[in-house]
DNA sequence: GCCGTTTTCGGCCCGACTGTTTTCAGTCG
């Protein structure tokens, strides 16, 4: 079962439940919701383990939610939830994902004028039907066209590979305003989530004005969304969402930790406020009673009065970060500096735009230790695999190389194919010369989960075999990862002593951040690489950084944070 | 529906912006 399957259902009565004008429900069932979605923890498993007084731990779920969860684990269905769909007509659920439509107004929509789908509103709108409708005006119905424009563009997500460097570009922009105090960006952006849905800029000012008015006329504004004195929403260009908040210097740290999030987290944190006595909102850490302020500053002063230490933005999804600062158990997560080299890079040999050596320069320019080249084995035709012919040619190559360039090790090494089989696509012969192989999966990605499982886990009996590349196989919004059992593979990985990879590669991430955490719980190491076809590529090895992070990884988790010596002397 | 060093009853995270209001509800983050 799915923990996310179950909080969609009660996602789902809290809607219906607001459509009727139900006050407080909707927010129980979100909140448990909430709580569920996030839980590491299988729900089936936490029942299964300590009953329904294990459901009731759960934050949000009490008598009555524990006992609806207990009645989806036994009977793969919830009776109210059934009665509720029958009151209200299927689809309606789906009006409210509009942006600028939210519950009250679609039952209205349904009440009044019978619109039960995407379809119906549609025709409404162009018969301007809504505007005539007490509570709306004919702003409001435009705004609906608006917001149906964009759920028509489908919910698709950036990458963070390409929000960040927007992000900083408009950061660049707006910093020529002059009066700016700091200014960073927020949100799942400075979460380093592997996709972004908008992008957050935070900046102190004492005056606002001129801020907002550069911020809503920066060179690529499609559409100025809202503009208000002191919050504005643009839609780039690109129909990426920005939105921009001036504050206070002396709210900074409230701020920053409001609209960092995420939602989830700063619920929490509000939560403690109150029992403390205290109320937090993004101008600052206030006293209930008095109103007085108690801090504010910076994150560190907040999270302090909290009784917590600072949590780094990585951890803040309430996924378990709050109980473990409460217990001084935060990992200390891995950083930039931590790592000594990069193991996975492609040159002109295979699919790569440079030459070993401009590859081996650009790697010493980034102070690396020891870097391993990896170019495809044959069956990789498309990316021009080389034969063993011309591998033994890049060997002698390589050795060359290190010859004239004392200052960094070269593994000799290769990103060789894990055929359907399991088999790998050079001879163990081959293999055996190699000083460092990645195996990959990149051909019959649709194979069943029994067949493409035991794929992965023979190559990873191969005692050449080293790390096994993007494990997923995931390109997001392109190609759905390949359809593994990631639990048998992290136990293979843990056997064998086969290193895993996060790749990073805008678009794969892969392993994923909550893949990273169970597989270091399961007693994996890592391996972080930049899988860079260019040298301007090494750079992305920051990503995989980021992700890792968001997987709770330290350094003693990632193989190439060690040094050369300890990291040769790592047997299989 | 949940929950308790304000409360077992009566609160529930907090605030900006918008549009339709003539003092506020809906939506969003």
């Amino acid at each position: 079962m799915l923990n996310s399957d179950l909080a969609k259902i009660f996602y789902e009565i809290a809607d219906i439940l607001e459509m009727q004008h139900v006050q407080w429900k909707p927010a129980a069932y979100r909140k448990a919701a909430r709580a569920i979605e996030s839980l590491p923890e299988d729900v089936a498993d936490v029942f299964k383990k300590k009953g329904v007084e294990g459901l009731k731990e759960i934050s949000g779920v009490g008598e009555g939610l524990a006992a609806k969860i207990v009645e989806y684990l036994t009977t793969k269905r919830i009776k109210e939830y059934d009665e509720l769909k029958k009151k209200i007509p299927r689809h309606l659920s789906i009006l409210i994902d509009i942006p600028g439509l939210g519950p009250k107004h679609a039952e209205l929509l349904h009440k009044k004028l019978g619109i039960n789908n995407i379809e119906d509103l549609k025709k409404a709108i162009a018969a301007h039907k809504l505007a005539k409708l007490s509570g709306f005006g004919a702003k409001s119905e435009e705004n609906i066209a608006k917001g149906l424009e964009l759920f028509a563009q489908g919910t698709a997500r950036t990458l963070l590979g390409t929000a960040l460097p927007i992000a900083e570009a408009l950061i660049m922009q707006i910093k020529q305003v002059k009066g700016i105090g700091n200014i960073e960006v927020a949100g799942s952006v400075r979460r380093r989530k592997e996709t972004i849905g908008d992008i957050d800029i935070l900046v102190t000012a004492k005056d606002p004005k001129p801020i907002m008015e550069r911020f809503t006329h920066l060179p690529d504004v499609k559409r100025i969304m809202a503009q208000g004195p002191t919050k504005s929403s643009i839609l780039l260009k690109n129909n990426l969402q920005v939105d921009c908040r001036v504050l206070e210097e002396k709210s900074y740290g409230a701020a920053l930790n409001y609209f960092t999030g995420s939602k989830e987290h700063n619920i929490v944190l509000r939560e403690i406020a109150i029992k403390k006595g205290f109320k937090l909102s993004e101008y600052g850490l206030f006293n209930r009673k008095t109103n007085a302020f108690v801090a504010g500053r910076t994150e560190e002063e907040v999270y302090k009065k909290l009784g917590l230490p600072y949590i780094p933005p990585e951890l803040r999804e309430n996924a378990g970060e709050i109980e473990a600062a409460r217990q001084g158990k935060l990992p200390v997560l891995v950083e930039e500096k931590d790592l000594k080299g990069d193991l996975h890079m492609h040159t002109t040999y295979s699919d790569g735009n440079n030459s070993t050596e401009e590859m081996i320069k650009a790697a010493i320019a980034r102070g690396y230790e020891y870097i391993a080249i990896t170019d495809h084995s044959p069956s990789v035709h498309i990316a021009h695999g080389m034969t063993e012919k011309r591998l033994v040619k890049q060997l002698a190559e390589i050795e060359k190389l290190q010859k004239k360039y004392k200052d960094i090790t070269i593994l000799a090494g290769s990103e060789v194919d894990i055929l359907p089989n399991g088999s790998m696509d050079y001879s163990d012969k081959i293999l055996k010369r190699l000083d460092w192989v990645i195996g990959s999966v990149h051909s019959a990605f649709k194979m069943p989960r029994d067949k493409m499982t035991r794929r992965i886990c023979k190559a990873m009996e191969n005692p050449y075999v080293r790390v096994i590349g993007h494990p997923s196989g995931r390109l997001m919004g392109k190609r759905e990862p390949y359809d593994v059992d990631m639990k048998a593979v992290f136990q293979m990985a843990k056997k064998t002593g086969t290193f895993l990879e996060i790749d990073s590669q805008p678009p794969r991430l892969d392993l994923k951040d909550v893949h990273i955490r169970a597989a270091i719980d399961a007693g994996v190491t890592l391996v972080i690489d930049s899988d860079a076809h260019d040298v301007n590529q090494l750079r992305f090895i920051s990503l995989g950084l980021m992700t890792a992070r968001r997987g709770w990884a330290t350094k003693k988790d990632i193989a190439n944070c060690l040094p050369l010596d300890k990291f040769l002397k790592l047997k299989k």
